[in-house]
DNA sequence: CCAGGTTGGAACAGCAGTGTTCCACTAAGG
DNA sequence: CCTTAGTGGAACACTGCTGTTCCAACCTGG
């Protein structure tokens, strides 16, 4: 993780930006598309992509990393040590829901759980430890099992969201409210 | 669907059961195998396989409706119409568990959507509308949320049991938990 | 026992994706 | 202006999957 790609010349990063974000749209859309696929929809050719990630697997770390990245900013912004742990809980739900396809690729496991297990999941286990000894949220529930519960809801409203089932507005409150009830104790 | 698989001899039904059954496995375990790895998990050779099923589609279909027949009989099993909606919803929680690897292939779209819609999906939009009429089930929650935060637990129940981070009888009861508090008014 | 249904293996052509090399083109900076 | 980093396209060999054909072996019931 000593990689300096943000000290790399303008038209570099620009291009490795479009890559990974091209990448982790198509990927999340379907886990198996060809790097051709991926290349078109960052407006490159397939032979540019290969300059930047020698192969598939570069790639997939490429976009492991900003999973980590985008996962730990959003920890950051919902201060998950301010108040009781079960608020603090449901100021990160709409947070989590803003990392849009990243949650798709988190949750179908195109990138690797190891990367994640390493920094991204831990915050949220921790956070639901606190709950269980404050008593803000439900002791006969496992850590995992809330946690899932979590993050599986996001996944849904995130679904529902891309689908265009429904809008954002309409979805956070119902996802609040659900995880809310489903934790409490 | 108007085919008679059943009144086949003896030895056909049984190969076609074994090819079936292996499909779901290797499926819900990665969206992507090979048919040789599908033939291989069935105990029988790939030429077999292509002559029960032409290609891929067709055997996609075949697990289709095996997924439809076998939704079916959970409904049936948890008397939908019995008592109040959400005892119902909560009965049927342990039955679609049973369904397994089916979860997995409903949930991550390999059995395409309109396979279901057509009578698999239906029986559990109509238990939580009444569950709404009954007021048994919280009418802040629209029913496509609801059915989503049941699925979504029942998929996340299955793939804490398959990596055997947790037994049945752990499981269930904070699956019933969680979803028995989410949807209660 | 033996005829028909059932099977598996080998071999084939076709196709799509991968990773590589090479070369010509462009545009931005010194 | 002219160098140079960055790019895209064409072509290539290679791999793995697909769907097909053909044939030898096998049981299994009549």
């Amino acid at each position: 993780m000593t990689e300096v790609h943000e000290t790399e010349t303008g038209a570099r990063a620009r291009t490795r930006r479009a890559i990974v974000e091209a990448a982790v749209r198509e990927l999340a859309h379907d886990a198996a598309t060809s790097l051709g696929q991926i290349a078109d929809a960052a407006g490159v050719g397939r032979t540019t992509l290969h300059r930047y990630f020698p192969d598939r697997a570069a790639l997939l770390d490429a976009v492991g990393s900003e999973t980590v990245a985008r996962l730990t900013e959003a920890h950051a912004r919902a201060r998950l040590d301010d108040g009781d742990a079960r608020t603090a809980l449901l100021r990160l739900c709409p947070e989590y829901l803003l990392l849009g396809d990243l949650l798709t690729l988190f949750f179908t496991g195109v990138v690797p759980d190891t990367v994640l297990d390493e920094g991204g999941a831990a915050p949220l286990a921790a956070l639901v430890a606190r709950g269980h000894r404050e008593g803000s949220i439900d002791r006969e529930l496992d850590v995992d099992w809330v946690v899932g519960v979590v993050w599986a809801q996001l996944y849904l409203a995130w679904a529902t969201l891309r689908e265009g089932q429904a809008a954002r507005h309409d979805i956070v409150p119902m996802l609040v409210r659900t995880v809310d009830k489903a934790v409490a104790p």
